[in-house]
DNA sequence: ATAATTATTTATCATATGATAACTTGCAGA
DNA sequence: TCTGCAAGTTATCATATGATAAATAATTAT
């Protein structure tokens, strides 16, 4: 009755995968990984099948998912712009956000790590732990020396202290939340959203330091 | 062979129901509302066909999974005691998230949260509306009060101030994310999280007000 | 042009899964 | 103790769904 595919439109094996990586990303970015493999199909212009040639199991093709979406995302470069004091410690950490924001705050980036961080997948706990011990705890030395504080050879990372950054982490990624999973509509300017929660975090932490100073 | 369910068990009808309807709180907020009826009844002792008698359909239990999350989780009083001008703003705030904290921040509330927003439920939408409109502003206008700006009715508010407010609300929500999602190890003492997000807004806002006053 | 190769499709299987019907059994009231 | 009601179970259906095998057709090589 339908045609659902316009016939004569043979990929070469290399050009097939990625198209399929490609839609697969997005379609279960969507539906989540309880997605049909028919109407992946479906909606890749190509039968169910076809999809078996390319990836032994639906699993196997979830797997995939994940390496493209997480692998490369972090730069290393990142941590180094992170610590360099030529710059202003404001600039510095907007930099930073704006760069991370761009790598992930897509919304099948974002969707696809809150489906498998309920699914438990292993990468996801990689991943967090790899924010935490990386840029979270560079941010923590950056700020102990903008406020004149010891170092963290010093004295170590406290816990609340940590809290405190994940807190300010939180709540910009919370924004990319809003934006793609509640599909809420956010401000735009998110350059801005991000120099204020950085000013603030800065100022606002002035006052009182993070722990107790050892005297 | 394996007698599932020791006989001898009937239940009142309300009784069943409501423990039905407490054991898929649970199931779903672990298995997303993809799992299945089998180990719903598996894991309350029952047989499948018994959810039938008592929902209609799948559907309709997770429609009652919904109310029973969502429904009076959100205190009027609330908004009462963010305007009670006889505490200071960082005791009202910090009470404020405290109770918040204890009403939503919790494994299920959060995890089924997080599902239906990704399943574009339209409750989750009506929710964080709800949040946006009652509870953010009347932060807002608070803060605008503390740092001496002029009212909400004066200067209409100003959605990059309502953004702050949202990086602040949305980093003490990560903390439940990370607890309950990611099931990461974090600080238990969320009123210490709590207190330093409320001091470094307050103080972190001061300088630089959210908006352009006008003169 | 013809044959060989292989990307793609059609047909199909086995199991999973929501839902229903028929049967069984515990329990309250006479 | 007997009986009727209804809570609960067993058996089963219809469809969905991941996966496979066989058939087809586009591309490449000769």
């Amino acid at each position: 009755m339908n045609k659902t595919v316009t016939p004569g439109r043979r990929l070469s094996p290399g050009d097939r995968e990625q198209q399929i990586l490609k839609g697969a990303i997005k379609f279960f970015a969507e539906r989540g990984f309880g997605g049909q493999t028919r109407e992946l199909a479906l909606q890749l212009g190509i039968t169910q099948p076809l999809l078996y040639r390319y990836f032994p199991t639906k699993r196997s093709l979830i797997e995939r998912v994940f390496e493209e979406v997480y692998i490369n995302k972090l730069d290393p470069g990142w941590s180094e712009a992170l610590v360099d004091r030529t710059h202003s410690l404001h600039k510095r950490l907007c930099e930073f956000y704006c760069r991370y924001s761009e790598a992930t705050y897509q919304n099948e980036w974002i969707r696809i790590y809150m489906f498998s961080a309920l699914m438990e997948e292993p990468l996801n706990k990689h991943y967090v732990n790899l924010i935490e011990k990386k840029l979270l705890t560079t941010i923590c030395g950056e700020l102990r020396h903008y406020w004149g504080l010891p170092s963290l050879q010093e004295i170590p990372l406290d816990q609340l202290e940590m809290e405190q950054v994940w807190v300010m982490h939180g709540g910009l990624f919370y924004h990319a939340i809003r934006k793609h999973i509640y599909r809420s509509t956010v401000s735009r300017d998110f350059e801005k959203i991000v120099s204020r929660a950085v000013q603030t975090i800065l100022e606002g932490g002035k006052r009182r330091p993070p722990f107790k100073a050892k005297t």
